[in-house]
DNA sequence: GGGTATTTGTCCGTATGTATT
DNA sequence: AAATACATACGGACAAATACC
């Protein structure tokens, strides 16, 4: 027996499934159908069904079924933007959704004073146990969750004046032009760190993820500098990769198209 | 009974291996032991188990045992190169690898021509059934699996001239400073889509990833313009997501530290 | 709202196969 | 060859979630 009994299960829904014989949403037979179907028992064909959903084919919903899972239209976010001008920052994003016909919200930060720990510490070339603002904020497209970020700024900041970067309320204009308002401080430039993990409890909870950890998460640590070299800022965004992009522009560059509905069978690395 | 058993298992494991009791590399107690220490079936342990392992913190060995996975030291792959030199053409990835101490290999590349399928076909904007060169290629770095990359050119850069684009040799200066050479083109520009997916078959072989899926892949579109806006190339490359990090400079950044060695616990977004 | 049928989730025990040492 | 440890497969029982009447 080369092929365990499950793979081989497995791979005959998988081919049912790519072949079209069973669409998008489709529901598949039930447990005991499919034991019947293969003759074998239950817990041989959970294992197969349990191998499709780690590959993103199918998924399970309790005292339902098991479903094919219909594609996601992904947003796209652009990491490449005006160094000078935002760069990952509130207003940059809410400009990118809107272009697209969707409707971004944020929600109030939420603010903390903490010791910067230790990849705190490095990413913004502070000595350890420095205190730092930390900035909390989720985002929304259409009402969905769609990001959760967290920004930390050097208290030295607020010391030079940036007092918003310590109160509890949205900072409209973004903190690049607020820091360049309030103390004379300018971002040049920015670069991304982009990982893939599981995601965490909470953030299972706030994208609705399956519980099971399978789809991971996009975590992309961003570090902003000014014209020294000065490091003015550490944000950890957090997108699930199931219904997100991530875009990179070098160079010139073609206007994007406008962003399609989400029912059209475009590429979404159009 | 609010959580499952198998749940409070894992967690309470999670716990000892994050609080440093089982070190990164040990074993944990086999699944006989284990069912003694929580007094449940072997199942249900296996249950545990396998939570912990959708999440990365365990491996299992057949014949062996199981075993806290060790963090691997990432690769960082800079997106944002010059424009006009490369921009994820062979040559620019063998500078950025070798400056950081360690050795690259590319395979030679396999050379196919294909009819235009879907995505490709949208994405250089040709007709669908329209001719593609196909070059596929495997990347190693210190004689490890580093990326699979397939770049697909429209059959009239080959008609302008560009013949080694269907020679099944690697093109050592870049095809992007090829392709100005033999045929007056001159890539201003491109624009990477980054998502992330379980890995095919091929890639589980060739990365010698876990055989259940669980760790994803990121697959990177890169379209390639010439000032015109016209679409010079399509390059797909696939990246274990375990073993990498993708970076993005904007604006102006300070030069990166050189890169530490595998085993000195810096932050890889530094 | 309540009850019932359906479907997946959890848990058990057991047996046998396969990989490694 | 033997021992060890995980992998596969079976069958059964009950719980929990959902849908429907």
């Amino acid at each position: 027996m080369a092929e365990p009994m499950y793979r081989q299960i497995a791979e005959d829904l998988q081919r049912r499934i790519e072949s079209g014989d069973l669409e998008q949403g489709a529901q598949l037979p039930t447990e005991i159908d499919l034991r019947e179907q293969y003759e074998a028992s239950r817990n041989t064909v959970r294992d197969a069904i349990k191998w499709l959903t780690t590959r993103g084919l199918v998924e399970t919903r309790p005292g339902q079924g098991t479903f094919v899972v219909e594609k996601i239209h992904p947003y796209v976010t652009t990491l490449t933007g005006k160094a000078d001008i935002g760069g990952g920052d509130e207003s940059v994003y809410i400009a990118e959704v809107e272009a697209s016909h969707r409707k971004s919200d944020i929600s109030e930060p939420r603010v903390e004073i903490q010791r910067a720990d230790g990849v705190i510490a490095r990413s913004l070339r502070l000595d350890a146990g420095a205190q730092v603002v930390a900035r909390h904020q989720q985002r929304f497209i259409d009402g969905t969750p769609w990001s959760l970020q967290t920004s930390f700024y050097p208290m030295s900041l607020v010391q030079q004046g940036a007092i918003a970067l310590i109160q509890a309320t949205d900072i409209v204009q973004g903190t690049v032009a607020y820091l360049a308002e309030a103390c004379d401080i300018h971002q040049t430039g920015y670069r991304d760190t982009i990982a893939v993990r599981p995601p965490d409890e909470n953030e299972v909870r706030f994208f609705k993820l399956p519980a099971d950890g399978r789809v991971p998460v996009f975590e992309i640590y961003r570090v902003a500098f000014d014209k020294t070299g000065k490091r003015l800022r550490l944000t950890v965004t957090v997108y699930p990769s199931d219904r997100n992009r991530l875009r990179v522009d070098v160079g010139e560059v073609p206007p994007r198209r406008i962003q399609r509905l989400p029912d059209t069978p475009e590429p979404d690395h159009d």
